[in-house]
DNA sequence: GACGATTGGAAACGATCGTTTCCCAACTGG
DNA sequence: CCAGTTGGGAAACGATCGTTTCCAATCGTC
């Protein structure tokens, strides 16, 4: 009942966020995050109660959205490690191309505010545990079939770790031939062949 | 001539670092460098031209003493390969012991700063490519020795990487066994044995 | 069609931001 | 011992910070 909205919530979440990303949380003013969505201050404190709210929102966001692309890609590609493989060239195309929104925002927050704000700290946290149990899943999977060597988990973490260090190298204007000949370095070394 | 300075100027840098470290650059105030480092607020502009500056000068600082810490590693130890394994030892210790300074100030303000400050940027990048070319230097060493199979700036690009993302770990709360799990593993993957 | 509820937005809040100004203290060269 | 130069710090600068308040506009409900 009474009056409804006039913007979709799911859209100016996605606009804050990408404000907060290209220039850091700390350095993105109300103003800014006015402009950016379209709404006035009064509106984004009525919808959202304060900016730390509104960032931990964001980032909720987004790292759902990564938890499905990374299942989604794994279910559908032939086997496990062949969706592994796509992911990865998934996360290159991610890291490499989105200028000047380089990187991966879970990584900016992580750097920026997994120190200072626990609720962040704690949704990185736990997206760890899920992308890095996924991996693992599937690298178990590539290890059975004969196509990975090693401890199943000590693979998946650095594979995860190895993405992290990717998306910090984003900021800094990595390349995509850096990033692939990175990502193919480690596939090299890891699998069998 | 004229008045001498009443405080030690590297000791004021290492101060300033920590809390910039600590919390971010952004979410560091001046009145909270003075605290930090004792000195005035005006005292701090008249010494240093303003905040980014002081900013720059902690990273330039930080840098310098990362690239004589690898050279010194590197020159102690039997051969290169053996030295790149102890530096990889003190970088664990580094971003899992100095809580609650976790990680690497360089991975901080490559995700904080980089996209919007050009000369944080900058001076990130110039000091990767030197560290990459000097692991790149004993990587290719152990190439030769038979001890290390690929590619050797692939290499030194994977292990780069992976040091960078074990640095945004910390910021999470990274364990010892968990840090040292990725890195034997990728060791583990790139060694010959 | 009046009412309660909710939204959108302009304006203002005190607090704090990075920076500058001003004045005195401390030192050197003559 | 005086002139000149630099360091240290209190105070104040305008600007902007995150947040709240207030009011008109708009809906469902009676």
């Amino acid at each position: 009942m009474a009056r409804p909205r006039e913007f979709d919530e799911a859209e100016v979440v996605d606009r804050a966020r990408n404000a907060f990303w290209a220039q850091g949380v700390a350095a993105t003013s109300i103003a800014d995050l006015s402009d950016a969505t379209g709404l006035s201050v009064g509106s984004i404190y009525k919808a959202f109660k304060s900016k730390d709210q509104l960032c931990a929102l964001t980032l909720e966001d987004y790292l759902q959205q990564a938890q499905e692309h990374l299942a989604d890609t794994l279910a559908a590609a032939p086997t496990p490690w062949d969706g592994l493989r796509a992911w990865l060239e998934d996360i290159i195309d991610q890291a490499v191309d989105t200028s000047p929104t380089r990187g991966c925002y879970a990584v900016e927050l992580a750097a920026e505010r997994a120190a200072v704000d626990d609720r962040v700290r704690s949704l990185l946290v736990d997206h760890d545990a899920v992308i890095r149990d996924t991996v693992a899943a599937a690298v178990r999977d590539a290890v059975g079939a004969g196509r990975v060597s090693g401890d199943a988990d000590g693979v998946a973490r650095l594979i995860c770790t190895t993405i992290n260090g990717l998306q910090v190298d984003a900021r800094k204007g990595l390349t995509r031939p850096e990033a692939r000949a990175t990502i193919d370095t480690m596939l090299g070394a890891l699998q069998t062949d």
